[in-house]
RNA sequence: GGGCUCGUAGCUCAGCUGGUAGAGCACACCGCUGAUAACGGUGAGGUCACAAGUUCAAGUCUUGUCGGGCCCA
C-alpha cells in the first residue's frame, strides 16, 4: 500500500535547476523596468549616508578577471550597505583620457596621424573611450551591479574636467604648483615625458664604455700634492655613452679607497675594490696599485671633458657604489634624476643638448648634432677610440626602461615640467604644513586600511616619492591651462588661480575640446587680468587674444585624482561628517601608488582632508600555480566565457568566497566548484520553499511558546538568529568570505544536515493543520526571510527568484529591502543547553553507525536510541523524545531512568513498522485503509482520519 | 636590488595577543530512494615551504634561505 498521495509532499515553483544564463537576463529587465537604482535611492531617502566612490577603470578592452573581481566586490559593498538601511549611491566611472587610448588610435590612423591636427585626433580618442565605455559598462551590467549606469563619470566629460582644473585652481592659489626643469623619462617615439607607470622594463643591448677622463693641469698639480706619484686621469663607466655630450660632472664616494694604476702612458685613479675586474678586461692582469687613498682626496679635482671644451668638477655622491663600473660616476644632470640632484646640490647646470626628437641640437659638437641618440652611441665610441681616451668598450643585454605602449626604449631627458610639490609648506586648511607631513600623517594615524598592512605600504611610498609631475606633452588629455606671452614679449606664463578658474569655466561649459578650438580670450572669456593680483605684469598689456596657449596636458592620475571632487563633491554626495570626503575607496593593491596616493595628495592640499576614510584592497588574480596571469603567457580566463558558462551568480559567489587580501588563485575548476556550492544553496532554498506551499504568513506563523524552547524549531530559531548577526558584523567589516563561509555552513550543515532532515517526517507525514507541522512552517518560513535576505548581496537574480516564490510575485523586490530585523526573533525562548545536546548528537550518531555497521542494519530508521537521563550535565528529559529521534534520524529515543545509564542502540527490526512513516516508533497498529490491511503508527492513522 | 606581502591536509582556506592542528570540497566506504541530475551517515588525509634562534612550550615571535605576487629601482 502506497500512502504518498496522502503525505505533504514538497511542492514550489522555484526549480532545482537554475538556468542562469537564461534566467539572469530576465531579471535584468525586471529591475530596469523598476528602475531599481533609483528605486532604491527613493526607498533610503534621508537614510544615514555610507558613501562609496568607484575608482574608474580605463577605458580600454573587454573587462577581465580584474575587473570581474573589483566590480562584484564593490557591488557587494553597495548592497550590502543598503540592505543594512544605508543610503549608498554608487556611480560607476571611467578613466577616458591618456596615453594608451590615443597610442591606439594614433597606429589605427598610420601616417594620417602626422598631418591631423589635435582636435582631429581628440574626437578620434573620444569616440574610442565612448565606444569602450559601453562595451564595458554592458559586461558589468551583467555582473549584475547595481549601479547608476545612466549617468555615470567619464574624465572627459565637461562637467568633470571642470571639477579637475578647480582642483588645479585650488593648488595654484595655494602655491603648490610650480615649472621646473627637470630629467624625466622621455618617449622619443611619443615624444613625451612618462610616468613610472608608463614604462615596462624589457632586456635591450647597449653599449659599455670605460673611458678615461683627463686632469685639468691644476688638477695634476694638485694630485701631485695630495699623492706620493700623483695621477693624470680618472676612469668613468656608463652604459649610455650618448650622454656624455652632457657630462659635467664625476661623482666619488668620499669614503671609498681609491688607488693610481698604470695603464698605458697614463696613470689612472680607479676604485681599488673594482680596479682588478675593469683592467682585465683589456688583459692587464694582477694590477697593482701605485698608491691608494680615500675618495675625499679626489672631490674638488677637475678633469677636461674628452671632446667639448669644458672642465668638470669631482663631486661626492652617496649614491657611488662598488657593484659595477669603476666607483667614479658620469654625472649628467640633464639625463639623471640623481645626476640632476648632485647638480642642484653642487650648482651644476642642468644641460641637456637632446632634443624632443630624440636628436642632438646645435650646442651639441658638430659631429653629432641631428643625430640620434641611438646612433650617438657609436659615433661617441669611435670618438673616444681614436683620441685615446676609450679604455674598453663591449656590447651586453641589461634591463632597460621601454615605454609600455609603444615598446620603445625611453631616454632621461631634462625638460620644462609642471609640478605639483609635495614638500612646499602651504597653509592648508589643516594647518601650516606641507603635502607630505599631511598626507603621511593621514596614512599613519587617520586612515582605516583593510588589510592593515596597506598602512606601511602607503607610508612608505609617500616617504619616497619626488614631487609630482603633472604635465605630459599629448593630445588626449586635459590641457593644462597655462598660456604664454605672445612673440616677442618675455615672461613666465600666465597660470594664476584666477585664471585657471576661468578656464574651468569654459571647460565645464564647452569641454576641454575648446582649448583646441577655441581663441584664448574666448576661452579667458571669465578672466580679468587687471583684478587678478597674482597675473605677471605683462599681461596686462597685451590683448588676450594674443596669448599662447601651452601644449601640455595633465597626468591622467591628476585627473582620476580629483575625482573626489569632480565627481563627488560636485554632485553633492560627498561626506558632510568626518576628517574625509568619503567613507571607502576600494580598490587592487596596486592603487597604493596609483589612485589612493593620487587622490589623497590633492584632496589633501585642497580640503585638508582625505579623500577616503577606510581603504580596502584586494590582491591580483594568479594561476592556479600562483604564477601572474598574462594574456601572453595564455593562462588567463576569459570573462564572458565564464558567464556564459556559469551566470553571474556563480560568478559571484565565487568572489565571494576568495581570501581577496593577498594573490588569489584563478582556474577553471574554482568555478565548477563554486557552482556546485551554488546548487547546495540553492537547493537548500528550494527545500526551504517546498514546504510552504500551503504556508500563510499572515496566518499561520505561530508563536513559540516558553514550552516550545527546547523544540528542534527553537533550535534552528537560534541558529538563524547566530546567522544574520554574523553575516551582517562580517558585511558591515567588508569582510564577505567570512559571511559566504557562514551562509554556505548554514545551508549545508544546519539546515540541509540537521534542522530539515530532522523535520522532514513531520511536515510530510503530520496532518496539514498539526500544531508540530505548522511551528515547523513557521520557522522554516522565518529561516527563508532571513536567508534569503543575507544572500541578496551576493546572488542578487537567484536572491530574488527565491524572494518571489516566497513572497509572491507582488511582493516588494528583495533589494529594496533591509536584511531582516532579527531582535524580533530574540523574543523566541530557545534553550541554552542546545550546544550540548547538539555536540552529543554527534557521538550519537556516530555510536549508530557503529552499530549500522555491525549489525548488519540498513535503514536507521530500524534502530532506536536509548539516552542517558543526563548528559554534559543537561537533563535529556526536558527535550521532547520525537525531537530527539528525528535528529539522530531513527525512530525511536527513550530516557533511560538514570544518568549512569549508558548509551543503548536498540534494533528496532523485530517491531511493526508504519506503512506510511517508515518508522517503528511503538505506536504501530494494523488498521483498514481503503479496503487495505494496513500497518499505522498513532500519529500516521490520525493524520490519515482512522483514530 | 629595495618596500609591502604570501607559502598550513590532494584543492580552496580558518587558526586573535605562542600551550597537544580545524572547516568545506574532493576521496573512500555505507545508507536512503516521499529534497532524487537530490539527500544523509562514517572515515582516512598535515614533521604547518626549508634552516637556525628565543622560550618550559612556536603553525603562531626573530633571523636567514628557497619559491610566488604587487609596487618601485
Amino acid at each position: 500500500m502506497n500512502f504518498k498521495s496522502t503525505l505533504n509532499l514538497p511542492r514550489t515553483s522555484f526549480p532545482m535547476k537554475a538556468n542562469l544564463v537564461l534566467n539572469e537576463p530576465q531579471s535584468s529587465k525586471r529591475w530596469d523596468k523598476l528602475d531599481l537604482y533609483n528605486a532604491i535611492r527613493k526607498e533610503r531617502d534621508g537614510a544615514p549616508k555610507f558613501v562609496f566612490h568607484d575608482g574608474p577603470p580605463y577605458a580600454n578592452g573587454s573587462i577581465h578577471l580584474g575587473h570581474l573581481l573589483n566590480k562584484v566586490l564593490k557591488d557587494f559593498v553597495v548592497r550590502t550597505q543598503t540592505m543594512m538601511g544605508k543610503d549608498c549611491s554608487y556611480i560607476p566611472g571611467w578613466d577616458c583620457h591618456g596615453l594608451p587610448i590615443e597610442h591606439k588610435v594614433m597606429q589605427d590612423l598610420g601616417d594620417k596621424a602626422r598631418e591631423m591636427e589635435p582636435i582631429k585626433i581628440r574626437r578620434k580618442c573620444k569616440s574610442y573611450a565612448e565606444k569602450f565605455v559601453k562595451q564595458q559598462m554592458g559586461q558589468m551590467k551583467q555582473l549584475l551591479t547595481v549601479a547608476d549606469y545612466d549617468n555615470p563619470y567619464l574624465t572627459m566629460n565637461p562637467g568633470f574636467e571642470k571639477g579637475v582644473i578647480e582642483v588645479f585652481s585650488a593648488l595654484v592659489e595655494k602655491g603648490l604648483v610650480f615649472r621646473q626643469l627637470k630629467p624625466v623619462h622621455w618617449s622619443i617615439d611619443n615624444q613625451t615625458a612618462l610616468a613610472e607607470a608608463e614604462l615596462e622594463y624589457e632586456d635591450r643591448e647597449d653599449t659599455s664604455v670605460f673611458v678615461m677622463f683627463d686632469l685639468t693641469p691644476e688638477a695634476k698639480a694638485l694630485a701631485s700634492e695630495k699623492t706620493s706619484g700623483g695621477f693624470d686621469s680618472i676612469m668613468i663607466w656608463t652604459t649610455t655613452p650618448w650622454t656624455l655630450p652632457a657630462n659635467m660632472a664625476v661623482a666619488v664616494h668620499e669614503r671609498y679607497e681609491y688607488g693610481v694604476y698604470q695603464v698605458g702612458d697614463r696613470k689612472v685613479v680607479l676604485a681599488t675594490e673594482l680596479a682588478a675586474k675593469v683592467l682585465a678586461k683589456e688583459g692587464i692582469e694582477d694590477a697593482k696599485p701605485l698608491e691608494t687613498f680615500k675618495g675625499k682626496e679626489l672631490v674638488g679635482l677637475t678633469y677636461n671633458h674628452p671632446f667639448i671644451d669644458r672642465v668638470g668638477p669631482v663631486v661626492h655622491a652617496e649614491y657611488v657604489t662598488l657593484e659595477d663600473g669603476t666607483g667614479m660616476v658620469h654625472t649628467a644632470p640633464g639625463h639623471g634624476v640623481e645626476d640632476y640632484q648632485t647638480g642642484l646640490r653642487e650648482g651644476i647646470e642642468v644641460y641637456c643638448p637632446v632634443q624632443g626628437d630624440g636628436t642632438f641640437d646645435t650646442t651639441a659638437p658638430q659631429w653629432l648634432q641631428g643625430k640620434k641618440v641611438w646612433d650617438a652611441n657609436q659615433l661617441v665610441v669611435d670618438h673616444l677610440t681614436s683620441s685615446g681616451h676609450m679604455f674598453h668598450t663591449h656590447k651586453f643585454m641589461h634591463s632597460y626602461p621601454h615605454d609600455w605602449r609603444g615598446k620603445t626604449p625611453v631616454i632621461f631627458r631634462a625638460t620644462e615640467q609642471w609640478f605639483i610639490g609635495v614638500d612646499k609648506d602651504f597653509k592648508s586648511p589643516a594647518g601650516q604644513s606641507t603635502m607630505r607631513k599631511l598626507a603621511m600623517d593621514y596614512a599613519a594615524n587617520k586612515i582605516r586600511f583593510i588589510p592593515e598592512w596597506g598602512r606601511n605600504r602607503m607610508r612608505g611610498m609617500l616617504e619616497s616619492r619626488p614631487d609630482w609631475c603633472i604635465s605630459r606633452q599629448r593630445s588626449w588629455g586635459l590641457p593644462i591651462p597655462a598660456f604664454y606671452p605672445p612673440e616677442g614679449v618675455e615672461g613666465d606664463p600666465l597660470l594664476t588661480a584666477a585664471s585657471v578658474k576661468a578656464v574651468a569655466e569654459c571647460f565645464g561649459q564647452h569641454g576641454s575640446d575648446s582649448w583646441f578650438v577655441a581663441s584664448p580670450d574666448q576661452i579667458l572669456a571669465s578672466y580679468d587680468a587687471a583684478s587678478d593680483p597674482d597675473a605677471p605684469a605683462w599681461v596686462k598689456d597685451v590683448d588676450l587674444s594674443t596669448l599662447q596657449k601651452g601644449n601640455d596636458t595633465f597626468d591622467v592620475w591628476f585627473e582620476s585624482g580629483s575625482s573626489w571632487n569632480a565627481c563627488m563633491r560636485n554632485r553633492d554626495l560627498h561626506k558632510t561628517d568626518g576628517q574625509g570626503i568619503t567613507d571607502l575607496y576600494l580598490e587592487g593593491s596596486d592603487q597604493h601608488r596609483g589612485w589612493f596616493q593620487h587622490s589623497l595628495l590633492p584632496a589633501i592640499g585642497v580640503t585638508g582632508k582625505t579623500a577616503f576614510e577606510t581603504v580596502l584592497t584586494h590582491g591580483f588574480m594568479v594561476d592556479k600555480d600562483g604564477k601572474k596571469m598574462s594574456k601572453s603567457l595564455g593562462n588567463t580566463l576569459d570573462v564572458s566565457e565564464l558567464l556564459k558558462e556559469f551566470g553571474a551568480d556563480v560568478c559571484r559567489w565565487w568572489v565571494s568566497r576568495l581570501n581577496v587580501e593577498n594573490d588569489i588563485k584563478v582556474d577553471h575548476s574554482f568555478f565548477k566548484l563554486a557552482g556546485e556550492e551554488y546548487r547546495k544553496i540553492r537547493n537548500t532554498i528550494r527545500f526551504l520553499l517546498s514546504n510552504l506551499s500551503d504556508f500563510d504568513s499572515a496566518t499561520d506563523k505561530v508563536k513559540l511558546t516558553d514550552e516550545d524552547a527546547t523544540s528542534v524549531d527553537a533550535w534552528a530559531i537560534g541558529k538563524t538568529i547566530a546567522l544574520a548577526e554574523k553575516v551582517t558584523d562580517c558585511y558591515a567589516n567588508f569582510n564577505f568570505r567570512g559571511a559566504s563561509e557562514l551562509l554556505y555552513n548554514f545551508c549545508n550543515d544546519t539546515m540541509s544536515a540537521e534542522y530539515l532532515v530532522a523535520v522532514k517526517d513531520r511536515l510530510y507525514c503530520d496532518a496539514l493543520g498539526s500544531q508540530r507541522r505548522k511551528r515547523a512552517q513557521a520557522t522554516v518560513y522565518r529561516v527563508s526571510t532571513v536567508l534569503i535576505r543575507l544572500l541578496a548581496p551576493i546572488m542578487p537574480h537567484t536572491a530574488d527568484e527565491a524572494w518571489g516564490a516566497l513572497e509572491g510575485d507582488n511582493a516588494k523586490c528583495v533589494h529594496l529591502m533591509t536584511f531582516q530585523d532579527v531582535s524580533c526573533m530574540k523574543q523566541i525562548p530557545v534553550s541554552e543547553n542546545w550546544p550540548k545536546v547538539m555536540k552529543q548528537r554527534d557521538s550519537w550518531m556516530r555510536e549508530l553507525e557503529k552499530f549500522r555497521q555491525a549489525n548488519d542494519v540498513d535503514n536507521p530508521l530500524d534502530l532506536g536510541l536509548v539516552l542517558p537521563a543526563v548528559v554534559d550535565g543537561v537533563a535529556l528529559d526536558q527535550f521532547k523524545a520525537d525531537d530527539l529521534a528525528d535528529l539522530c534520524g531513527i525512530s525511536k529515543v527513550t530516557i533511560a531512568p538514570g544518568s549512569d545509564d549508558a548509551l543503548q542502540v536498540i534494533d528496532l527490526r523485530n517491531e511493526p513498522r508504519c506503512d506510511r512513516s517508515w518508522k517503528r516508533d511503538g505506536t504501530v497498529k494494523p488498521y483498514t485503509w481503503e479496503d487495505n490491511d494496513v500497518m499505522l503508527s498513532a500519529r500516521d492513522a490520525a493524520a490519515c482520519g482512522l483514530a
